[in-house]
DNA sequence: ATGAAAGCGCTAACAT
DNA sequence: ATGTTAGCGCTTTCAT
């Protein structure tokens, strides 16, 4: 910047104001503007958004954390938010952590020793003091994709998966005339594991159905997971002739465990997953899901940042639903 | 970093030195240690890496240009570069192309405003020269995931496709016994695109079978434009009996457009695939498909550069082949 | 309308 | 072994 200074014959920090001409007020003359403009151009000049973020403190850069970087979900949800930064000339910077508590913390490390001006998460084992700690000592604004009773001072994006899973498991009972309906979900410590697992039991007690343990099984929201549950299910005395499945890539998995086992779907067993991937109208049968949105997801998510960032919102607290909904196929 | 100086008593300088007691020549006193790590906890201080990158020239940060965040095979290096990036306290900047150049260029754009230590990318538009522009200005090591041809003077890790698609093709015809093969690629352009046609059109030449122009086709790496390709294959007077597609999302793309058409896989027409990612198990009939080795190919990308980073590595250029390996399964 | 100067939070000579 | 000082490349008062 000194060198296009003294090219353009002007000073150091007129260079500087013609290079960020968005703060406004100031005026500088047209002549000035088209030396400086020059040298720029003649030197190849770039100014170093590091020393503008350590001076300005104003990163031009957002954050997004999320959960499962294989999970195509969080594909559209990266996708929109890139691309809605972009237009405002942000930088993305992406996390995966796996479900890993230890990577989320991390996450929050990271943001505090190298602080961006918002951050985006799908925070699974993140306490609410550890986000407000993450608020307190950076003070950048922060969106979640969660429920928002679990972070209630901060901005939330969710689908009430609850109901929906509820729905879709009455769905089942009711209109499909199962009774035995087996579960494959993830940890209970994990927010959407928790709440799946309660829609799920509601729906089966308000039905009036018992669930034998052994219809509960685990995985880990890979396809691998999802088959080793599948493989349980079937091999039980009495297999359950419906499954509800946490998420769709389980789901897939688990198809094709009943394929493998010469159990056909959805005659023998019903199976129906969460999430609406595209991968859920590729598969035979196609997968009967429940769609979230991913794409509105990332949009309100990356709206909610800008704006606190750009001071359009102030200190009220917003929460957006969007609503998940039930999409049936040939898997039920 | 001042308040904890004041806290313990010592100069700021003195609290950097402990901070940073990598450079190790320097003693510092085991009481002075101990009082300022004792003032930091209290004080819940964290070092700014922004101020650190800003005057040390070190940012501790890498920075890995992909092309296709919905492609698994990139969730396998990602997933491998960071972990490696991870043990050497080191973050990872993730972006996303989708294969457009404008993203790319973008990238290098980004890169040359915000340093990072180095950089690992999957170039699919960028020319020589463009990359060389790029470490010329900021003089960051760059290992590309590309043939090696490309880009002379910058670590390379490829995978041997071409070689791969003519040996696969030749197999598909001397083993399998079809003379009819049909293609689904991408675009010429894009390097991988042009490397496996030619080792299809070598193949067929090779083995003097003629290919009519309908029988390529071009998509766009998604499952969609598989389905679209196969759908104009098989409606064709004489279609092909078996089809080389150029990444397994199209393949599987590929796959579904034949059954839907009741066409039955193998037996009316055979489809080979190129990655290998997880869904090709997963799929009916089972895909055969050249296994690319993402693990390896991060492993070997990110120790390039941190090679380089530390210093370990000096000027001369390193090239790893990743051999690529057909894998028989049910869709020949 | 422009320049001079201070300082963002840190590291690394250079002193002592 | 520790303190003093000079920047890293920028933005932003404060002067003029």
């Amino acid at each position: 910047m000194r060198d296009v200074a003294r090219l353009a014959g002007v000073s150091q920090s007129t260079v500087s104001r013609v290079l960020s001409r968005s703060t406004s007020p100031i005026q500088i003359s047209q002549d000035t503007v088209q030396k400086v403009l020059d040298a720029v151009d003649k030197l190849g000049y770039r100014p170093n958004l590091t020393a503008r973020s350590l001076r300005g403190q104003k990163t031009n850069m957002i954050a997004i954390m999320i959960a499962d970087i294989s999970n195509p979900m969080y594909h559209s949800i990266v996708r929109t938010v890139q691309a809605i930064a972009r237009e405002r000339d942000y930088d993305v910077l992406i996390a995966n952590t796996d479900h890993v508590y230890e990577n989320e913390l991390h996450f929050c490390e990271a943001i505090i020793r190298r602080p961006v001006d918002g951050v985006l998460m799908v925070p699974n084992h993140l306490s609410n003091d550890e986000i407000e700690q993450l608020i307190h000592i950076t003070d950048i604004p922060v969106v979640v994709l969660a429920w928002p009773s679990y972070y209630p001072r901060v901005d939330a994006v969710y689908g009430d998966d609850l109901k929906a899973t509820y729905d879709a498991v009455r769905w089942l009972v009711e209109s499909k005339g199962h009774r035995r309906v087996g579960f494959i979900g993830v940890s209970r410590t994990l927010p959407p594991g928790e709440r799946r697992r309660t829609g799920f039991d509601r729906a089966m007690t308000d039905a009036g159905l018992a669930v034998p343990p052994d219809y509960i099984q685990e995985g880990d929201f890979s396809i691998d997971s999802g088959q080793r549950a599948m493989r349980a299910l079937l091999q039980l005395a009495q297999p359950p002739t419906a499954v509800f499945v946490c998420n769709d890539l389980m789901a897939i998995g688990a198809i094709d465990a009943a394929k493998d086992l010469n159990c056909r779907v959805p005659e023998d067993v019903a199976v129906i997953g969460f999430d609406n991937i595209p991968e859920a109208t590729i598969i035979r049968p196609r997968l009967t899901t429940i769609a979230q949105y991913p794409v509105e997801m990332g949009q309100q998510m990356a709206h909610a940042v800008f704006d606190r960032i750009e001071g359009l919102s102030n200190g009220t607290r917003q929460v957006f639903e969007i609503p998940c909904r039930l999409i049936e196929r040939e898997s039920t």
